[in-house]
DNA sequence: GAGCACAAGATAGTCAACGATTTCGTTGGC
DNA sequence: GCCAACGAAATCGTTGACTATCTTGTGCTC
């Protein structure tokens, strides 16, 4: 259960109660197929039920909650299977945005991308996945934005979003680090290079190897 | 301006209207950058303004209307610049689907993706552009069903509908409709012969006409 | 004891009214 | 004649109450 809310001040009230709910389902603070009351919400964040039911309906359509007429709402368990086509959809935008990136950024960028990709290294030589696992994120978001490309951006967010319960799984998994590092060393190597197919090529082999990682 | 709804029959009210109005706002019946106030759409629509009001927050974050606070909300206009990347990542995620398809479909589906393909040959040699524009729709969601990618086909959809005002000007425009068809049968071609690879590259190839197209 | 009908509780859906914010026209001063 | 302050109109944001629907538990019948 998330902490009793903040100021729950003049500021709009559904963007509060919107903000806060996505970051608690988000970060895992609530459980999976947990339901969510918009009575209990209300209370618990200061709001009125209508807030609350104007937020559920926006994280409803961003795939984070379920919502069943008259029934009630609930984090929306997200299956492997479904995991799977989600990662699918994640790598073809980001091999798109691979190549974008690998035409439009400029040096200092592109020194940047090395930078983290030598942290990443650091951070499997010393066993730490859990570093890891937060500068890949890092990595992944800086393509985004180097891509320039909006839309899929804005996809990817919400994409990713869906997939917090099973990111840990995969980080904590024995090996796998390894094997993926280098995969994305590839991928950087392929943007600096400023090789879009290359780019684009590299995201692709990360995709399969990452299903089939989920496929256990 | 719509018609003044339908039935208003027990189904559930936020349903109906954001069903009409996706309707409404997808077959371009409202013109871009239109007004859309609360209280008008519900006297139209025979609800009251909280059901309205649930129906916009949606659309909203479907992309097809854009709300501002205090404001109002008002039909999406989508910018060529914008057309241009949501149909980069059509393309990617179509990619992705033709691929999954050239693998799952079965005899059947492929014997329907030809006769698709032929038929479209015969829409271009008679000339009608409106015809072979509705083929081209039905072919490409047939890609997305067969592909069975449940993911990749609702982000397809949802970023579909953001493009009715661009893809008839497409459509029109003399020489185009050969291009894009010879671009297309090589797809078709390539999921019959059950290759996801080259069905991939062969969507990959119509995203860069299609996007130099929009590019005018 | 099993199954069905009914009633009670919980919860989302809908509604009408009130309050806040923005926009735009009007008036007064300089 | 132009600009600023004021005020009215329009529109969204919020609220509390009411209603419809679903779930669950209970008692009655067979």
């Amino acid at each position: 259960m998330p902490k009793h809310a903040g100021p729950s001040t003049g500021e709009q009230a559904r963007q509060q109660v919107l903000g806060q709910l996505r970051q608690a389902i988000s970060q895992g603070e609530m459980a999976p197929a947990q339901r969510l009351v918009e009575d209990e919400l209300a209370e618990q964040f200061g709001v009125t039920r209508a807030s609350v039911r104007a937020a559920l309906i926006e994280l409803e359509s961003e795939g984070l909650v379920e919502r069943i007429r008259n029934r009630g709402s609930r984090v929306r368990v997200v299956s492997v299977d479904e995991a799977i086509a989600i990662t699918e959809c994640r790598m073809a935008l980001e091999a798109l945005c691979a190549a974008k990136a690998a035409v439009t950024a400029d040096d200092e960028q592109l020194a940047g991308l090395a930078a983290l990709g030598t942290a990443m290294s650091r951070a499997v030589a010393d066993g730490e996945p859990l570093t890891y696992s937060e500068l890949n994120h890092q990595l992944h978001t800086r393509i985004r934005e180097l891509s320039g490309q909006q839309v899929a951006m804005r996809l990817l967010e919400r994409l990713n979003a869906q997939l917090v319960r099973h990111r840990f799984q995969l980080a904590l998994r024995p090996g796998r680090p390894q094997q993926s590092l280098s995969e994305r060393l590839a991928l950087i190597e392929a943007i600096r290079a400023r090789d879009p197919q290359r780019a684009e090529a590299a995201a692709h082999a990360h995709l399969t190897s990452l299903t089939d990682a989920l496929h256990e």
